[in-house]
DNA sequence: GAGATTTGTACAAACGTTTGTATCTTTGCG
DNA sequence: CGCAAAGATACAAACGTTTGTACAAATCTC
């Protein structure tokens, strides 16, 4: 291993003015750093990074904690992190906490004793005590949270247009003709779905509707709640869903086709985060979709940038055959 | 910051003896060592990983280098390696190649300078000349290889069985009464698919069926070239298709229905990496599944371990009703 | 109880870089 | 030409840990 100790010796200089050289300070002759740029790239050397942090007192690491990275959602998020942050020198390091609290903690263990320049992160379903993300903030490790966020924590925030987004879906459901549209909401636990159903309350009471919770069908996102739910809200007189996870639109399409109801003619759904196999199902499902990848960049963003507002990235709503008569 | 030394004034010890007691070497008494460890849990103490780094010469970190994260196998690897990485004590830092050649060099050197403990990696389409994965070897940085390899290279790999899934695939077809059965064949730079392309013709060769180059069909995978593929299938008397990817399946299926062709009664259609869609279309198709999280499991096992043969994980034949007459 | 052996701790150097300060060299100006 | 200012480089300490060797104390052996 070659180091700038080697390569003053060989020049006959110091390794500060190497190391002076190499990182573009001005107080180097220009002359010297040609010279000493090219014995570098003579000897073949690469600055160790470690020893370089050391001295620093940070590294050139970014951490990214989620929930689950195989999920579509997150990975699309850590790709879009990862291309920014690599462009700007910086590496990402990956922790996923599998929606376990004590996970979370250790995460952001390792990424303090890791050092990390910076911290993006997605909150664990269970988290809530936010002492150890504290101890982050009090080393003066930038953080960056996304989608489940702890709005009282001080920080950048990146969130999607939930309210805005669910009130779009709302609108085009009525739009299409649609009479009596209930709502599949999720955890409560969770703003994002909070603001779904904000959305699409305000939706209807904003065309004189009823909004009334007897067409509010709260449960997890998964395709079986989300056959209960659509039996329950065929059986109040529905004609539409608004779904808060495509998971759970899908259970609601199955359950409706096999009692004979037809979508979109006799009833219209919409899905929410635009998985992949929303448009790729028959009939295909109107989904609306999260922008994970611009989510991810947005974040990045805002931690090289050193902002610390609330970013709102908007939803994309994907108008398809379950919620459109004319497809 | 608390660190070593600070303990060792707190207790009249040296910090040789503190760090030897905290990485729990044999050559300090049970009785500091107590002490220590209350000290150090008292003080708040929390080793200094870019010190540590330093000293020993590398770092706990391991890198893995993926194409594209969000691609779902590839999410899957990722999360499978972290889970038994973060286990072990090891964090994971992440580098997407976007399938460029040059992103790959970029990445094993940015891992090379972070002295990096190993590195898992699936190469990146276009890859080839392999002096940038030699310079990782001769830093004595192990290497392991997953699905997409160089088998002239050293170190471990992990793949998966393409041959002997493409043909119980084929085999699958051939049991269901199908009586000309082509492939849709992916890139032959990749031995995964060559393995898929030799699995399907011994399948036919076994039980004396013609396996001949009319019947092979040469793309990228994807929906728009499975379209195409399918058409010429169906003017070489095809009756059915074993697909090296879903999403040219996917072309095919959509081509052959919009074409009149009942499937699976009249065609039999089967894919490769069973794609979360697979199972949630109409109908539902049968895949050749891939079993990305058990290989990152295994790659990082082979990591850990010191392993470096080749390691296959089995592929898993998913029976949907593309091509299945009794569902 | 003296010497040999084991056990536990101290000493000190090293890992390779960065950076504040000091020193030396050059240039500019009157 | 002399002196000040600026420009360039050298010096040295520091970042916090690990680890080989040296030393001191305790235990054992005969």
């Amino acid at each position: 291993m070659v180091t700038i100790t080697q390569i003053a010796a060989a020049l006959g200089i110091t390794p500060s003015t190497v190391s002076r050289a190499l990182s573009g300070s001005p107080r180097v002759k220009e002359e010297t750093r040609l010279a000493i740029e090219q014995k570098a790239a003579e000897l073949g050397y690469e600055r160790n990074i470690m020893a370089s942090n050391l001295r620093k007192g940070r590294s050139d690491i970014v951490g990214v904690v989620v929930p689950r990275i195989h999920r579509e959602f997150f990975s699309n998020v850590i790709s879009g992190a990862e291309s920014l942050l690599n462009e700007a020198g910086y590496s990402v390091l990956i922790c996923q906490t599998h929606e376990r609290f004590e996970d979370e903690v250790k995460a952001l263990r390792t990424l303090r004793n890791n050092r990390v320049a910076g911290v993006l992160l997605s909150h664990a379903i269970g988290s809530s005590d936010s002492a150890h993300i504290r101890d982050i903030l009090g080393r003066d490790i930038p953080l960056v949270q996304f989608d489940r966020v702890f709005s009282d924590l001080p920080g950048a925030k990146v969130v999607s247009n939930n309210f805005q987004g669910a009130y779009e879906a709302t609108a085009h459901l009525v739009a299409q003709g649609y009479r009596r549209i209930g709502t599949l909401a999720g955890y409560m636990s969770s703003e994002a779905y909070e603001q779904r159903l904000v959305g699409w309350r305000q939706a209807l009471l904003d065309i004189g509707r009823s909004a009334g919770e007897e067409i509010v069908f709260y449960d997890t996102i998964v395709p079986e709640t989300g056959r209960e739910a659509a039996m329950k809200a065929l059986s109040a007189g529905c004609d539409a869903l608004y779904c808060a996870g495509d998971f759970s639109a899908l259970g609601a399409i199955e359950a409706l086709r096999s009692c004979g109801v037809r979508i979109p003619q006799d009833f219209g759904i919409v899905g929410t985060a635009n998985e992949s196999f929303t448009a790729l199902m028959t009939p295909s499902m109107s989904s609306l979709a999260l922008n994970p990848y611009e989510m991810g960049r947005r974040a990045a963003e805002a931690f090289l940038n050193g902002d610390d507002g609330t970013i709102v990235v908007p939803m994309e709503l994907k108008i398809r055959e379950s919620s459109n008569h004319s497809l």
